[in-house]
DNA sequence: CTGTTAGCGCCTTCAG
DNA sequence: CTGAAGGCGCTAACAG
C-alpha cells in the first residue's frame, strides 16, 4: 500500500541525473535562425502554417544536428507518450508471443512503442502491471490476457481502468474480459465447439477435455463450448472426463496420465500447448495418436504443425489478432472512434485426429477381455 | 531522412491533448499541508531528510488521493525514464520470447518497464528500433539480437550507440555483437563444438550443418564451432554438407530435403527451431530419427522436449540469460559498474541422437548394393 | 528539516 | 505567418 507510492524497491541511489548532451529544439532554432515555436511546429507535424522557407531551414538544421525530438518532454506537454502497454499472462508462451509480435509491428508502423508485462495470471501482479503502465502514462493498455474471475480483483482493476480512461487512456481487449472495452475478439466458445464437433463428427463419443486454469474466463468459455457441442450431439457431459491442463505443455502431459486410465477415445485440449503436452504424455505410455486416441487443440500456434504428431487444431490468426488490436488502438487514439472486430476461426486438419478405434468391448466388471 | 525528424507518419491529427485529471504532487502537498518538495522527497525515495511526521502526513495524503507519480514528468526532470528497450530479431521466436520474459521479470522487480522491438534482422528496421528507443529516452538498450555483419550498418549503429552512451545511456549485449558493450554472453562457439562433438562421439563422420542466416555474427560463430569440432576429430570439412536453415522451422524442414540426398548420418542444426524443422522434414521423407539420421539442436527451447522426436540439444538457460541481462542493466544504472557474465551450457541428451546406422557400403558408382 | 526558485524540452495559446 | 510567454509534473540546488 504505502510502498506502492514510493519508487524503486531497490533504493534509488541514482548516481546523479544523467548527462544532457542532447540537441534540443532551441539548438535547431538557433541554427535555423527561427524561433523554437517554429521548429516545434514543423518537427511535430503541427498543422499550424509555416512558410515553406522556414520549414526548409528548420528541416535542414534538424538534419545537420541530427535532431531527435525528446519524446518525454513532448509527452509531458501533450499528455501523450506514444506508448502502448500490453498485458499478457506470459510473454514466453507462444500464444502471447505471436500476439505481441503483431501488436508491436503495427504500433511500430505508427511510431508507437510497446511495453510488455506478464502477469503470470496472478491478480496482484496484474494490478502491479497496470499501475506501472498508468504511472508510465501509456496511451493505451491492451489486455491480451484473459480476465481472472475474482470479484475483488476485478473491482480493483476496473477502478484503475476507469481512472485511466477518465484521464484519456484507452483499454482494448483481445480476450475474454469482463471489463467493458472495445476489442478484437474471437469466438472462444465457437472455437471449442468446433474442436469438439470435429471429434464428434469423426465418431467419437467418449471425449475428454483438458481445461485451462479455472480462474480464467477464457477457460470457462472454452469448457462451455465443449459442453455445448457434446450436448448438441446428445452426448452426456461427464465431469470425470474433464482434467486440468493449465494451458501448458507440462499440464497436458500430466493430464494425459489421467486420461489413459479412462476409456476415452478423443481429447479436446483447451489450447495447443496442452494438446502437444498430451500427445507427448500419451506417447510415453505407448498410446498412439490418432490410432488409439485422437487429440485436437485450439489456437494453431506455429508449433502445432511441428508437434510429435502434427496437430489438428482450430486456427485463430494470432499475429493478425495482435495487428488488428494495434490498429484498433491507433484508431481510438486518432479519432476516439470505437471499432471492435471479430476474428474468424477455422479447422486445420492435420494428423492427430481420426475416427475412434474399433470399440473394445468392456466386460461388466471393467476388465478387458482377452484380445 | 527528412521524415525521420517529423513525428507520426500517420498524420498526428491528435484530437487535442488528453485530459489531465491526475492527482499531482501539489495536490498531495496541499492535503498534507507541506510543500511539494517535501512530498517529492518522500515519494521519490530521496535520501534527503524528512521528519517522521511530515513523512507520515505525506504518505497518508498520498494514499487518500491514490497518488501515483507521473513518471514522464519525473523523467523529464531526472533524465531517467526507468525504461529499458530490448531489440530482438523476432519477439515470436521462442528463443527471444524466453529472453524477453527473463528481462521483463527482473526489470519489473526493479520497477522498470520493458519496451520490445523486433528487427526482423533487417538493418533499416534495427536502426529504426534504436532511434525509437533513443527518442523515448530509454535508460538502457539490450541487444538480444545478434549483430548483422554489414559494415555501413554497424557504423551507423555504433554512431547511434555512442551518442546514446554519451548521453548517459547503457548498451548491454546478450549475443554476438561487435559493438563493444558489457553483456551476458554464452559461448556460441563452444555450444556448436559441443553439439558437433556429441555426434562425433557417437561415431558419426558424415555430419551436416544447418546454418543460421549468413549475415548474422552468431551464425558464423556457430558454423565455426562446427568446423572446429570436425577439425579436431580429423574429419575434413565439406562445404557441400552445410545448408541454410535460417534459424527457422521452415528453414530446417526445407534443408532436410537437401540432406537426404547426401549420405549424411548426423545433422547439427544451428538452433532448435531448425533442428525441429529438420526432424519434421526427415519424417516426411520416411527417414527415421535417430535410427537413420541423428539430429542435434542448440539452445534447448522449451519445445525441444516436445519435438516430433524429443530433441537432444545443448542447453542454454535463456530465461536466466534475460534475467541476468536485466540485472546487469540495473547494476549499470545504479553504480555504473560493469559486471559482464558468462552463461554455462551443457548437453541435454534426449532421443534424437544415436550412433550412426550400420554403414551401408556404397558401391563404387554410388548405387546401393542389394540389402 | 523545510520551503522557495528554477528549470528539464516541448507544445501552445496569444499577440504581433 | 512568426515569436514571446507560460506551463505540463516533478526534481534539485539553494537558502532559511
Amino acid at each position: 500500500m504505502i510502498e506502492s507510492v514510493e519508487s524503486t524497491p531497490s533504493r534509488p541511489s541514482r548516481p546523479g541525473p544523467a548527462p544532457r548532451s542532447e540537441v534540443s529544439l532551441r539548438d535547431v532554432a538557433r541554427l535555423a535562425g527561427v524561433s523554437p515555436s517554429t521548429v516545434s511546429r514543423v518537427v511535430s507535424g503541427s498543422d499550424h502554417p509555416v512558410s515553406a522557407e522556414s520549414r526548409a531551414r528548420v528541416l535542414d538544421a534538424a538534419q545537420r544536428l541530427r535532431f531527435r525530438p525528446n519524446r518525454v518532454a513532448r509527452a509531458l506537454a501533450t499528455a501523450r507518450t506514444q506508448t502502448i502497454g500490453v498485458i499478457v499472462h506470459d510473454a514466453a508462451d507462444p500464444y502471447f508471443a505471436q500476439i505481441i509480435r503483431g501488436l508491436e509491428d503495427v504500433a511500430g508502423e505508427h511510431d508507437h512503442a510497446l511495453f510488455v508485462a506478464s502477469s503470470d495470471r496472478d491478480p496482484e501482479t496484474e494490478l502491479a502491471c497496470v499501475r506501472a503502465f498508468l504511472s508510465h502514462q501509456v496511451d493505451a493498455i491492451v489486455l491480451a490476457a484473459s480476465g481472472i474471475d475474482q470479484p475483488e480483483h476485478l473491482a480493483d482493476l476496473a477502478q484503475l481502468f476507469d481512472l485511466f480512461i477518465a484521464r484519456g487512456g484507452h483499454v482494448v481487449s483481445l480476450s475474454e474480459h469482463p471489463y467493458p472495452s472495445p476489442g478484437i475478439r474471437f469466438d472462444n466458445h465457437g472455437v471449442a465447439v468446433m474442436a469438439t464437433q470435429h471429434l464428434i463428427d469423426l465418431g467419437h463419443e467418449r471425449i475428454s477435455f483438458l481445461a485451462g486454469p479455472n480462474e480464467l474466463f477464457v477457460s470457462k468459455v472454452r469448457l462451455d463450448g465443449y459442453r455445448s457441442a457434446l450436448s448438441s450431439a446428445g452426448i452426456p457431459f461427464d465431469s470425470n472426463l474433464v482434467f486440468d491442463g493449465y494451458f501448458s505443455l507440462e499440464g497436458g502431459r500430466a493430464a494425459s496420465r489421467r486420461v489413459v486410465e479412462s476409456d476415452v477415445t478423443g481429447i479436446v485440449a483447451a489450447n495447443d500447448l496442452t494438446a502437444i503436452g498430451a500427445i507427448r504424455g500419451l506417447a510415453e505410455r505407448g498410446v498412439r495418436v490418432p490410432d488409439d486416441i485422437s487429440v485436437i487443440g485450439i489456437n494453431d500456434i506455429t508449433f502445432a504443425d511441428y508437434a510429435p504428431v502434427p496437430l489438428t487444431t482450430v486456427h485463430v490468426a494470432l499475429t493478425e489478432l495482435g495487428r488488428m488490436g494495434a490498429r484498433l488502438v491507433m484508431t481510438l487514439l486518432q479519432d476516439g472512434h470505437t471499432d471492435s472486430g471479430v476474428m474468424p476461426h477455422w479447422l486445420i486438419q492435420r494428423q492427430s485426429t481420426a475416427p475412434p478405434p474399433i470399440r473394445r468391448d468392456v466386460s461388466v466388471d471393467g476388465l478387458l477381455p482377452p484380445d
